[in-house]
DNA sequence: TATAGTAATGGAAACGTTTGCACAGGAGGT
DNA sequence: ACCTCCTGTGCAAACGTTTCCATTACTATA
């Protein structure tokens, strides 16, 4: 716990500091010789510089700073952020980018959070996930022309770095999924109508309904607070009524588990007497009993990319592209016929 | 971006660089009118401290380090560790402190992580999830005397605080629940055995066992590795056999759902033919169909009180508990009868 | 042989804070 | 009127780096 410092380093291998600093940062002209001395000084007290003095003179953290949504509740209990986490880490890892982690309850929370970390100058770029629409952080980080990217919100900002998936086709294609099986009388659970990733599946969806023709029922979108206040009547309301979809696009994997769940309670069998789609495909969508049918958007991939194309933002490489579309691909399993 | 400074605020508010940071750090002696001046001076020019030159003269940095383990593909499919972040992050927050995140795939990348984190001094403590025993790092904070927390995995070392459940009793407990159902034919999907983790809940399950008086056969012990390898013929060969276990506890809910789903596609009903129970309460063991029996670990408690109990000791609190317990409790449901 | 150029290194300032010490001025005690 | 003590504030050093500039010692060129 000695604190060893750079100046003992180079004590010990008889150079100044300054010399040491380039052997650490790989200067080009350092003689062999010296680069030995120093290298063998540093493993021998076992040094490991000092982080904060070197942020504060270099201006730069090798850090990514991410801010966890106000609705992060649903988030976290998703399994869905996890894995994007996972991604995130296994890039920013791989290139020595640790991420620092800030949670907020509310939009003032969020923004008091991105404001530590940016102009108290600890992180070098942010992710943004908050995925509601239009916040005064986006407009404040542009104003500061600060590193950032979006995670699953493009279009919104035509030269702002985003990556995401392209949630309209994706909720086309499911839907064209279902229509190929026959069904036309389709109805939808909706997430949070705030949010642009609910905006966009729903979109997706009626798009598709259109196209093929079929009419939707406006007694069949159900939002998902519905839903989980009061399931049981939802499902009872929806399904005994003389005219009844015979599948349901949900907007998410674990709703829809959630909803099979109550389909079953009030007594209907999964596919056979209506069809279930779900959204993300997590770990959990193969091993539900039936296991559902969905979308994979690439959750891994959607991590890895947001903070891979940041970092190359960040080392100045040139041609980072702006809006960035991780492909989606079908799955089918059980809960479809 | 104009990267404003305490001698700007200064220099507004027509005072000293050391009078500001004084306002900054509540500074008893600091008259009424001048902390007026500085305030309004610090919001006019919407100054926030530069976190890097605060750490490195005051060498607190007031963020706590996570190094995930390198078994943590597992963990991170495990919705377990998203609540378990979602704890750690509500204390954290909530007392001003962020928490720096990294990974590593093997253990020397681990060591190398909190090498960096530790001796850069980039954190003030750091909380170990390595589930592996007897790790080199452990020893080698203790020698630096740099605070850290151990989440679960207590009585290794006697004197380093440490935050977990008592796996043994939960495991008994909820083995002598499958006992008092009448089973006395029970079966184990058992971790990685070098998991504490695992083998705490193996013990609590034998001493179940041997207590009540019930044998267990050897052929009864399944690892959750070869179940994931070869599922099918691994649960015919147990279940075909023509003796063979009425229940089993599995060490974890998300292999449980999968245990299920493979009993399911073998041919068995679930608690019909045979009784299932699982670990930690996930969201999914309740939506899952069945839903499963279970135990409560606190898995939000267990991230909470880690961080909450290293930040008391972090500013120096006294009376901090050294191994804390978080309870546990059993779940009934429909995967047991 | 003088000159310029280059390679390798050191010295010192700077980054933006905190904090020990010094000091001005006023209050209170004698 | 003097001394002491306290309150409020400023000065300057320190934290551990990086990096610009200067310096030394060669080497190659004229």
């Amino acid at each position: 716990m000695a604190a060893v410092t750079i100046k003992d380093v180079a004590q010990v291998a008889g150079v100044s500091p300054s010399t040491v600093s380039r052997v650490i940062s790989n200067h080009p002209k350092i003689s062999h010789a010296t680069r030995k001395k120093v290298r063998d000084a540093m493993t021998k007290l076992d040094y490991h510089p000092n982080i904060m003095a070197k942020s504060l003179v270099s201006k730069s953290t090798n850090t990514i700073g991410l801010v966890l949504p106000y609705s992060s509740n649903n988030l976290f209990i998703n399994p869905f952020f996890s894995e994007v986490l996972r991604g995130m880490l296994a890039y920013a890892n791989n290139k020595n980018y640790d991420l620092l982690l800030s949670s907020a309850r509310n939009q003032s929370e969020e923004l008091e959070a991105v404001n530590r970390m940016v102009l108290g100058r600890r992180i070098d770029g942010v992710v943004l996930m908050s995925p509601i629409r239009d916040d005064v952080i986006v407009k404040k980080l542009i104003e500061y022309d600060f590193p950032f990217v979006l995670l699953g919100r493009s279009m919104e900002y035509p030269n702002v770095l985003s990556v995401n998936n392209d949630n309209i086709k994706a909720s086309y294609d499911l839907t064209n999924l279902l229509i190929s099986q026959g069904h036309h009388k389709i109805g939808i659970v909706t997430g949070n109508p705030e949010l642009v990733v609910s905006q966009d599946r729903l979109d997706g969806f009626k798009k598709a309904l259109e196209k093929a023709g079929c009419i939707l029922n406006p007694d069949w979108i159900i939002s998902a607070e519905m839903l989980e206040k009061n399931g049981y009547h939802t499902i009872s309301m929806l399904m005994n009524a003389e005219d009844r979809p015979t599948a349901i696009l949900v907007i998410d994997d674990v709703i829809a588990i959630s909803l099979i769940r109550e389909l079953v309670e009030v007594g209907f069998q999964i596919p056979k007497d209506i069809s279930i789609v779900g959204f993300n495909n997590i770990y959990m969508s193969e091993m539900s009993n039936p296991s559902i049918t969905t979308v994979d958007v690439g959750i891994y991939q959607l991590g890895y990319q947001t903070v891979q194309h940041l970092i190359r933002k960040l080392t100045g490489e040139k041609n980072v592209p702006t809006q960035v579309i991780v492909p989606h691909r079908l799955i089918i399993r059980e809960s479809t016929k």
